[in-house]
DNA sequence: GATGAATGAGCATTCATTCAT
DNA sequence: GATGAATGAATGCTCATTCAT
């Protein structure tokens, strides 16, 4: 189980990972219009033609960072999901709690933040990300609300409006974090702080009335 | 009897006007960064130079946007909320609901979705949006929420956290209404039915605990 | 001889004369290329379009600068010159101190480095300042070589050449005073110091060989 | 057998020479501000794309055609002035004609006529210029200056004065070749009887009296 | 006469993408 | 495979001149 190859050859096979490694760093602190391909290449190490080796255009490294970075966080929490057996309202606090620690705290984030922004200009990048990321995570929400109401552990609610109820302050977190501009006015958000009045307030409110 | 078009008419009055309308068009349309200015002058009916004669450049431009689309807004609630005097939780549906007719239905919404998009590309704006319409409105919550708690209308809660709370789905609608993403797989958002899911459930959570 | 007329048809009258101080001052200070017509008409006191009834354009206003301010000069050095009958050094030295005077310490001096400047871009204005001024000017010093030496008070010269040796620092001099580059490590030109050291140097090399 | 022409042709080193080639054509030709790089470009057989691929922006065009043209050339100056050991008359003539041979005769000097025009509308350029070019030359010229005084070769002069009248004419000589107006009604100047003529006088007026 | 609103050609600079080496 | 030189369309902004009022 060695790695035999040469050092320019494993360089080679790390290619793409040093690419998406850059692209990320700096679609999320530019966006995606504003980043500069020229810059990932040299950020990355090759020259701009070398990315063009990897990714046809800028679209489709957008793409491969998306595939690297989202798409297996929301595979990991599908199946965290349907192995879960205790109250609803614990799952979902569990759910939202991880999604923050992994997407949320890391620079993964920004990418979110970039698609609001910036898909109604790149129209195929939001149907991509859209397929790949909102419907599957959409879907995953609205399961463990159903799960909840099936279980009686929330009440009967309208599942297709709560679920973006619960999804709409996670990503205004994130976006807020990855804006220049937000509510607050001390300089630092307070994600943690945030989520615990959110949740708090939601799964209060979702909680089926006492008999 | 002919009636030879003039090359151009003299309308000075009107001409802001017409100026900010296709502004406002072209901004939330494709986004600050991505409008040209020509298309903008275009749009009005002029030439890019006449553009030059009511606004110094594009920032001023959109800075002028934003004074004549949000920021009445934002003046005209401040003044309801001082007059109102019944229950808090009536008073927050009430601004809220209004904030989403008069802000969220129109195109005016997409100057602040544009704003969390680009703002951190351009500072100026960031700073200028942020004194003029997001402390002004963080404020106006807060005050409401406090309000509530004076009175024993509401929990004992965490106000700049909750103010955050109440914002954040709201600006997520928007948003999602501009972003060609959004969590649902139907093709329409139904606005109308997020926010009465959401007061739902943030008034239902933040009613004090019944005696 | 008093002045009936009302004071809005003085102002009439005086436009002219308002629109060329406000041109003379622009030209100086930023070159013909530089100067914005607009900015011309305000610093006198009238709109842009005013300045057309006068002017047809930007280069007849130049000309209008041009023939009130230098070319007057010229005309009176012209007649000092016929007038004076003492030694062709002194009138030499006469003429050209006081050419600095009216001249060189005046702004009227801008125009003239102007032209050097900016003449080859605008031929009509190259043509039309050769005409009215330098071939007036140059013909003028030589005038007064060919007269010491007729009489005796110079050495047998090379009148062309000379004239030009002798025009050189003065225009020389202006240059340097409106161009952002001279050749003193000092902050300022000692303008005078400079003339006495020239026309010291070259009446010296002017007179005949002592027998 | 073909031979079709490659849509470009890659000439990374002849690149700056042919780009600095064109630049000065153009710069002496139309002066700074109205020399379009677009033509630049075009001249030097590239596109404008290519001009900033090896300068960043026209400034910087224009201090390597600066550096490339003029600084070399007073460097050579310095040199051959230490080098020297004859009458400092002799060298004074021979530094200058010299000076005329190598910029003056060249299409060099219309940068410096170039400078003394525009200097003032780009302070960045008048201030770059100043401190390769001006101080250094000044310096030259005065450093000959004392040399002869101290070897009892000159009268007691005033150097700084006497400095910038031996530059005076060089310089307007440049001035003139390259305006489009000139102090002589033939259609050319004569530089060479025009140096002649001056060095002639300024030596002769250098002189020591004789005792 | 006066005004000043309107025009539109003009220019420096940027950057995704191509392709000869 | 890798390079990076070259391309050229795109865009914000300026200003002399025109002309309806």
């Amino acid at each position: 189980m060695q790695c035999s190859k040469p050092r320019w050859e494993r360089r080679k096979d790390a290619r793409p990972q040093e690419l998406l490694g850059a692209a990320i760093d700096l679609f999320v602190e530019r966006g995606f219009a504003a980043t500069r391909l020229e810059d990932v290449a040299r950020q990355a190490g090759v020259s701009k033609g070398t990315l063009y080796l990897y990714y046809t255009n800028k679209e489709e490294l957008f793409k491969a960072v998306v595939r690297e970075s989202i798409v297996p966080v929301i595979g990991e929490a599908e199946v965290s999901i349907n192995e879960f057996d205790g109250h609803s309202g614990d799952l979902l606090r569990t759910v939202m709690l991880n999604w923050w620690r992994r997407v949320g705290q890391s620079k993964v984030s920004g990418i979110s933040k970039l698609i609001m922004a910036e898909a109604s200009n790149f129209p195929e990048l939001a149907k991509f990300y859209q397929e790949e990321v909102i419907t599957r995570g959409t879907r995953m929400i609205s399961s463990m609300l159903e799960r909840g109401v099936a279980r009686g552990e929330f009440r009967d609610i309208d599942v297709t409006q709560m679920t973006q109820v619960l999804i709409a302050p996670m990503m205004m977190l994130i976006t807020w974090k990855h804006s220049a501009v937000a509510p607050c006015d001390c300089a630092e958000l307070q994600p943690q702080a945030f989520l615990d009045a959110f949740l708090d307030m939601a799964l209060h409110g979702l909680l089926p009335p006492k008999r």
